[in-house]
DNA sequence: CGTCTTCTATAACCTGTTGGAATGGATGTG
DNA sequence: CACATCCATTCCAACAGGTTATAGAAGACG
């Protein structure tokens, strides 16, 4: 009759894997529990959905018509969550925004100080993210909007408009031999041994490798933080080097860092992200719209999940209704 | 993130009831099992859903967002669950059709014997429910199929065929006084105490307590029971009278109870249900036909579900193609 | 052929959660 | 002022669920 949505979880994840090793490692439990948790969802449905062999496990049937409906299942379970949490905030009138560490910067005081007069008895409650969640609690539902560095896992599904573009730099122990040096091409860092974010970040991780811009010459990983004070221990205790945004020279200044412009790399941006359930909501749009008009962007581009691929829809800057 | 649906159907309950004290009765469970479920609803959401008072439990704006969305996902998860089922019983080629002791009758071992030549190869498996489960698991999707007595809850979400009329007798303890009666008119019998269905089944149990056809007047309960020995115990030991089909008399006789023709009561029918889920699958229909050619109706008509009330859809009877 | 490897299943153990009964506390009511 | 009616709390017993270690089956390989 009732069963845990974890349980539905784990079967999508064998389901897909076919395989119960694999399956539990994806989703960090031991393959004995994952046996269980499947065994359990076999019982109480009283139907067999999986076919067990030494090469697997192959959905039977039953198997076939649950995985195709459960997806939609969890889905929707999750958006209602997730709208759920947005009633009681708006209820209590708190906007909540989730921000990464390295996409906070000097605007963000105006932007909340101009919410605050726009929205009168609303409180912003800034959180930040660790690394690990590169979508700030938005993917999660957590917040009801975020301040990102782009790209991120999981931005097709989100609303974003970029505020503000700089170049990367690079952060290195102060003893580098490259440290002596006023601008250092890209392609001379690429035998050093890079500080990554966790796997589990994908894009995320890899645009901070610059993978995509080593012309196939492979990555060296260093060390992996998810936590800038653990980022900025492993650089200065020379685990590796690693690309940072040019304002972290500002804002994560520490003895035995040192931070150089790169040339012949992309510039990272930051953006403001929400989910499109809200692009209704006055609230969240007042903010998005406090966050433009501090934004030095001079062509804000909104970008919005396309069909395809990251098409991007380009709008004209709103004006500055600033009194 | 993950929720026991059971979670969900516990918050409904007293979202709907307003009170955890009166919810927890109609579920079962004790008053403080219910206040640690809802409290840890709200820890997993993360978002208060009631307002405690002691005038009972009031809906949050987050709690009135919840409930909107909560049935609708239980009814998903409730079809998906009877159609994996469904699936892994077409797949090993097995009906399972419930019935209640009551619904089966002499045709039902020519109901069978049809089906299996129709359809080589598929078993037939016929399970008894108790009268706790008036569906005889259709509600519950553990069967495809169900030979019940009309009405039952739930009727108005499943497809219905009559099969059969029969009067509706008495079942009295021989050493009653009405017992040497030939005909016994309903009225004589509304002072007397009934054996009737647990409270659960609802119109059910009102339909053989009669309670519609007494003009208003009170019906005195001298015992509950929920399987048909319970049920002959219990009259023959004098805690009751009960309304029985006709057939009874011949299925359920029993030394100590005596049966008599009740007059001015309304009969009592048997009808085939199906989910209408299963309106198109053959194996199904196929049963569903084998019913109406054993069945002593001569005009057959179809229940469905009606916007208002139980409009009745007739359908000439047909043909029987048997060889 | 053993030996590895790669799957899933089982056993043993530990811990945290859950449910029930009894009880407490707050608050209207006859 | 005792009572009825709510929900919350406490205590205890039972169970579910996780982990590690290990078993068992069956291809892969030297």
């Amino acid at each position: 009759m009732d069963v845990d949505t974890r349980l539905l979880r784990s079967f999508v994840a064998v389901a897909q894997e076919g395989s119960l090793t694999r399956a539990a490692e994806r989703l960090f439990v031991s393959q004995p529990a994952l046996t269980k948790q499947i065994r359990q969802l076999e019982n109480r449905l009283g139907v067999p959905l999986f076919i067990r062999s030494r090469t697997g496990m192959a959905l039977t049937a039953a198997g076939r018509t649950l995985a195709a409906r459960t997806p939609g299942l969890l889905a929707e379970w999750d958006t209602t969550r997730r709208e759920t949490r947005s009633a009681a905030r708006r209820a209590e009138r708190v906007l909540r925004v989730g921000f990464l560490a390295s996409a906070a910067n000097e605007a963000t005081p105006q932007i909340v100080a101009e919410f605050a007069r726009r929205r009168p008895g609303w409180r912003v409650d800034m959180r930040q993210a660790a690394w690990s969640d590169p979508t700030a609690g938005l993917a999660t539902g957590d917040v009801d909007a975020a301040l990102l560095r782009l790209p991120f896992p999981g931005q097709e599904r989100l609303r974003v408009a970029v505020l503000l573009t700089e170049p990367r730099w690079v952060a290195l122990p102060s003893a580098h031999p490259l440290a002596a040096r006023d601008v250092i091409p890209f392609r001379e860092l690429w035998d050093e041994p890079f500080v990554a974010a966790p796997a589990e970040t994908g894009r995320w991780r890899e645009h901070w490798l610059a993978t995509d811009e080593r012309d196939g010459h492979p990555v060296r990983i260093g060390a992996v933080t998810d936590q800038p004070d653990d980022w900025l221990s492993a650089i200065a205790n020379g685990y590796g080097v690693a690309l940072a945004p040019a304002s972290s020279a500002r804002f994560y200044a520490r003895p035995g860092i040192t931070y150089r412009p790169v040339s012949a790399v992309s510039p990272s941006r930051i953006g403001v992200a929400w989910p499109p359930s809200d692009d209704a909501n006055p609230v969240v749009q007042d903010f998005v719209s406090c966050c433009l008009d501090n934004s030095s962007e001079s062509d804000i581009a909104t970008e919005h999940a396309a069909p395809s691929n990251d098409a991007e829809v380009r709008r004209g800057r709103p004006e500055k209704p600033r009194r």
